[in-house]
DNA sequence: GAGCATCTGATTTTT
DNA sequence: TCAGATGCTC
C-alpha cells in the first residue's frame, strides 16, 4: 500500500514542470538571499515566511527540507501539504535533486491526497470503509437531486449549486448536520440543514466522502481519538506548508493538530495571492499567524527574481488599492523592461484576433509559443479564442474546462472500477447499471431501490431480484449480464488497473457503445479511453493497484497533466495559473462584471479577491504584458457591453501603453468619443492614434460598425455591433463609458444604410 | 424502454 | 449557445 500510495502523491514521470526558474540549476543553498537563508536555516518552531510573487517561496520550501535532512531528520518525519498535485510533484522533485533516494519516502502530496492516505490507513479508528469512494461534483450532484426531489423543495430556491457550497462551508468550518440544524433560524437555513443530513446520510450508505469530508473527516479523527492522534503528531517532526495564504478553517486545524507535539510548523503563503475564499479560504490564518502560534516568527521575502521592473511596479500599484493586507512591496533588480500594453478590442472576436496578432507578432520578433500564456476570467472565454488560433493555425493548449477524468467515457469505465473496490457506491452503480443499453430502466429501479433496505449495497439487491422470479425476461437477462461482468472484474480485482479496464471494454463491449455516434467523436473518445488505460498502466508501474488509481483519477486536475516540449500557447484562466511563470502573458476579458466579476461588486471582500487574482495574473509575467478588453462581449443571454476594468485604471499610466480601437471615423480626429471612463487614455501610448478601422466582416450588417451615432437620451456613441433588417434593426452603440442595444430608429447620423 | 423533440438553465473560480 | 434534463411518442 505504501509504495502505491507513493505514487499518486508523487508525479508522473512524463511531466515536468512548465518553466523552471533560471536560479534552479544553480545548488539551492549556493543562491540564496539573506531572507531566504534565513527562513532555510531557521532553527525551528513556528515560521510564517511571507513569500511575495516570484520571490523563490518554492526554491526555499525545497531547500528547507534538504536543509532538515541534512541535519539528520529521518524523510518519513517531514510532512509537506501543498495544494495542486503540480506544486507537490514540483517540490518533490527539487528536493530529489539536491538529496536523491531520500526523497521518496518524504510525505509531500497535496492536503486532500495526504487525508487518504491517512484515512485509508486508519479507516477502522475513523469509521468508515477502508476502500472508500471519493465522490465529485457530479455524485453529489446527484445524491442531492434526489434529496431536493424527496423533500418536494422548490427546485429554484434550492439549486444544486448554492446547496452544495453551503454544504462545503459547513465542513470547512468543521460544522456537523446537527450543528447546522441547531444553527439555523430560518426556514431556509433550517431545510438546507436538513439537506446536508439526508445528504450526509447518503454518503455513508454509499460508502463514500466528498473532497470536503476527506479533510473534516481526518480533523475529526484526530480530534476524537487521542491515540491516533498522538501518534502521528509524534511521527511528523516537521510540518510544512505551501500556499498558506489558501488554507481553510479545517485545514488550519489539521496542521495545528500534526504539528503540536514537536512545534516546527513552517509555513510559506502570500496574503496578496489568496484567491479561493469562495472556497473557505481564511486570510485570518496568515494575517493572525502569530495569535495562533504564539512565539512564530515572521520572515518576509520582497525581492522578486522573476518580472521587469515596469510588471512589478504595475502589480505592486494594484494591490496596493486592498486593505486587509499585510503591507509589503515587491522589488526586483531587474531591467526595467517594456510598458504594458493595453487593447481595447470591439467585441471578443476582435479581441481573439488582437491576441493571435500579438503571438504572432512576438513570433516574428523570435519568440516561442510555448513562452505566452493567454489568462482569462471564465472558462467559457477560450472560446472565441479557440476559434481563432484554429483559423490562423497556431498550436495552443487549454488548461481546465472539462478535465479529462470527467470525460463521459472516462468516467463510465471509472464507475465500473469503482464498483469493484466499493459495492456500495450507488453514484457509480446507477451510471453504468444500464450503460451500455441493457433493458434496466426506471421500473427496475423502483424494485432495487426497494430491495436495497434489506441488502444496503445496490449490486447486492440486484442479484437478489436476478435471482429470484420479479424481473421481466429482458431485464432479467439485462442485470445478469451486468452482475456477470461486475463479478468477472471482481475476481481480478488485484491486478494491475490497466489489465483490469482491458478486461472491462471487452467483457462490456462498450466499443459498440462508441459505433453509434459520429465518427470524429468516437475517435475521441477512444483515444481518452487508451490514454486512461495508459494513466492505469503508470499507476501499477508505481506499484499501485486499484484504490490507488482511483485515488489518482478523482485528486488529479487538468492542471496537473500539463506536458512540456510542444511550442503552442497555453489558454488558462488566473485561478489555474497560480505558480506558473511565462515571459509572455495576455489578460484578456478585463471588462467590469467580467474581471472583476459582477458577482463580487456588492461585497468589498469579494472585490479584493478580484483584485488578488488579478495580481496574481499579472505577476506571471515575466518579460512582457498584454491586457485585452471588449467593448461588448456576447454572453449567453445576449450581447453585453461593459466599461473597461478597475484594475486596468489601477495601472499608473506612465506604465502603460494603451492601443485602442479607434473607429475609421475616429481616425480622422474625433477618437474623443471612445473617451468613456477606462478608455481616457487614449493617445497615453505611443501607437495609439492611428489604428486601422474596426474590423470588418461579411456580415453585410456590419457596414454600420464603427459608424457615429446619435441618440436621443444617450447621446453620441459609435457602434459595435449590429443585427436585423430595416426598421428592426439592432445596433449596439457604446456611448461614452457604458454600452447599450438600441433599436436603430431611435439613432441618427452616419446610419444611411438602415 | 428507447429514441427523439423540446425546454431550460447556465457561466466564477477548483482540490 | 449549448449541454443536460424532461417529456412525449412509438
Amino acid at each position: 500500500m505504501t509504495s502505491g500510495a507513493e505514487h499518486w502523491i508523487a508525479p508522473r514521470s512524463s511531466l515536468r514542470p512548465l518553466l523552471p526558474e533560471s536560479g534552479l540549476r544553480v545548488e539551492a543553498t549556493l543562491s540564496l538571499n539573506d531572507a531566504q537563508r534565513r527562513a532555510v536555516e531557521h532553527r525551528g518552531g513556528a515560521l510564517l515566511v511571507v513569500a511575495g510573487a516570484g520571490s523563490g517561496k518554492t526554491r526555499v520550501l525545497a531547500a528547507r527540507v534538504a536543509r532538515l535532512l541534512a541535519d539528520g531528520v529521518r524523510p518519513e518525519a517531514v510532512l509537506a501539504f501543498t495544494f495542486t498535485n503540480r506544486a507537490a510533484r514540483e517540490m518533490r522533485e527539487r528536493i530529489e535533486r539536491s538529496v536523491g533516494e531520500a526523497a521518496r519516502r518524504l510525505w509531500v502530496g497535496t492536503f486532500h491526497a495526504t487525508a487518504v492516505r491517512i484515512l485509508r490507513r486508519e479507516a477502522a479508528a475513523a469509521g468508515i470503509p477502508p476502500a472508500f469512494a471519493i465522490y465529485d461534483r457530479e455524485d453529489q450532484e446527484g445524491l442531492l437531486r434526489e434529496i431536493v426531489k424527496r423533500l418536494e423543495l422548490p427546485e429554484a430556491a434550492f439549486r444544486l449549486g448554492p446547496l452544495i457550497a453551503r454544504i462545503a462551508d459547513s465542513k470547512n468550518a468543521l460544522v456537523t448536520p446537527d450543528q447546522a440544524a441547531r444553527a439555523a433560524v430560518s426556514p431556509y437555513e433550517k431545510q438546507v440543514a436538513e439537506c446536508y443530513r439526508l445528504y450526509q446520510r447518503q454518503l455513508r450508505e454509499n460508502g463514500a466522502l466528498d473532497f470536503d469530508d476527506l479533510i473534516a473527516e481526518l480533523v475529526r479523527l484526530l480530534l476524537g481519538d487521542p491515540g491516533v492522534a498522538k501518534r502521528y503528531a509524534a511521527r511528523f517532526e516537521h510540518v510544512l506548508v505551501d500556499e498558506y495564504q489558501d488554507t481553510n478553517h479545517a485545514q488550519f486545524r489539521l496542521v495545528e493538530r500534526l504539528s503540536r507535539v514537536h512545534g516546527n510548523l513552517f509555513v510559506v503563503g502570500d496574503d496578496d495571492q489568496s484567491i479561493y475564499g469562495w472556497r473557505g479560504a481564511d486570510l485570518a490564518n496568515v494575517l493572525e499567524f502569530e495569535t495562533a502560534f504564539p512565539g512564530a516568527e515572521v520572515i518576509r521575502l520582497e525581492q522578486n527574481y522573476r518580472s521587469t521592473r515596469l510588471i512589478l511596479e504595475a502589480a505592486n500599484a494594484v494591490i496596493a488599492h486592498n486593505r486587509g493586507r499585510r503591507a509589503k512591496t515587491l522589488w526586483s533588480e531587474r531591467e526595467e523592461g517594456p510598458r504594458l500594453r493595453f487593447v481595447l478590442a470591439a467585441d471578443e472576436v476582435d479581441e481573439a484576433r488582437r491576441i493571435t496578432a500579438f503571438l504572432d507578432e512576438r513570433r516574428r520578433r523570435g519568440g516561442r509559443l510555448d513562452e505566452c500564456a493567454v489568462l482569462y476570467r471564465t472558462n467559457a472565454q477560450s472560446r472565441a479564442l479557440e476559434i481563432e488560433l484554429r483559423a490562423r493555425s497556431t498550436p495552443y493548449e487549454i488548461v481546465g474546462g472539462v478535465s479529462f477524468y470527467q470525460r463521459r467515457e472516462v468516467k463510465d469505465l471509472l464507475a465500473y472500477l469503482r464498483l469493484v473496490a466499493n459495492p456500495r457506491d450507488g453514484a457509480a452503480f446507477w451510471r453504468v447499471w444500464n450503460t451500455p443499453r441493457r433493458g434496466l430502466g426506471p421500473a427496475v429501479r423502483g424494485l432495487v431501490e426497494a430491495r436495497m433496505e434489506r441488502d444496503g449495497a445496490p449490486v447486492e439487491a440486484l442479484r437478489a431480484l436476478e435471482a429470484g422470479g420479479t424481473l421481466t425476461r429482458v431485464a432479467r437477462a439485462g442485470a445478469g449480464a451486468f452482475l456477470e461482468i461486475l463479478d468477472d472484474l471482481g475476481r481480478h480485482r488485484d491486478a494491475p488497473p490497466d489489465r483490469l479496464l482491458l478486461r472491462l471494454l471487452e467483457r462490456s463491449e462498450y466499443f459498440k457503445t462508441l459505433e453509434s455516434d459520429g465518427a470524429a467523436a468516437d475517435d475521441d473518445r477512444r483515444a481518452n479511453i487508451e490514454e486512461l488505460i495508459a494513466a492505469g498502466a503508470r499507476v501499477a508501474a508505481a506499484g499501485g493497484g486499484l484504490l490507488e488509481f482511483l485515488a489518482e483519477s478523482s485528486l488529479t486536475t487538468d492542471a496537473d497533466r500539463l506536458a512540456e516540449g510542444a511550442d503552442r500557447v497555453l489558454l488558462l484562466t488566473a485561478h489555474n495559473a497560480k505558480g506558473l511563470e511565462f515571459p509572455a502573458v495576455v489578460i484578456a476579458g478585463l471588462e467590469e462584471g467580467l474581471f472583476p466579476h459582477a458577482n463580487a461588486f456588492e461585497d468589498p471582500a469579494r472585490m479584493e479577491e478580484e483584485r488578488r487574482l488579478f495580481y496574481v495574473a499579472l505577476t506571471r509575467a515575466a518579460d512582457e504584458v498584454l491586457l485585452t478588453a471588449a467593448a461588448y462581449r456576447r454572453r449567453f443571454d445576449g450581447a453585453r457591453g461593459g466599461r473597461v476594468s478597475r484594475f486596468v485604471e489601477e495601472i499608473p499610466s506612465t506604465l502603460l501603453d494603451a492601443e485602442e480601437l479607434v473607429t475609421a471615423r475616429a481616425a480622422e480626429g474625433e477618437a474623443a468619443h471612445w473617451g468613456g471612463d477606462g478608455l481616457r487614455r487614449a493617445g497615453s501610448g505611443a501607437r495609439s492614434a492611428s489604428r486601422a478601422p474596426a474590423p470588418t466582416r461579411a456580415d453585410p450588417h456590419h457596414r454600420a460598425v464603427g459608424r457615429e451615432v446619435f441618440h436621443e437620451s444617450f447621446g453620441r456613441g459609435v457602434v459595435v455591433a449590429a443585427e436585423g433588417e430595416g426598421g428592426a434593426a439592432k445596433f449596439t452603440v457604446r456611448f461614452g463609458g457604458s454600452v447599450r442595444k438600441v433599436l436603430g430608429r431611435f439613432l441618427t447620423g452616419g446610419d444611411d444604410g438602415h
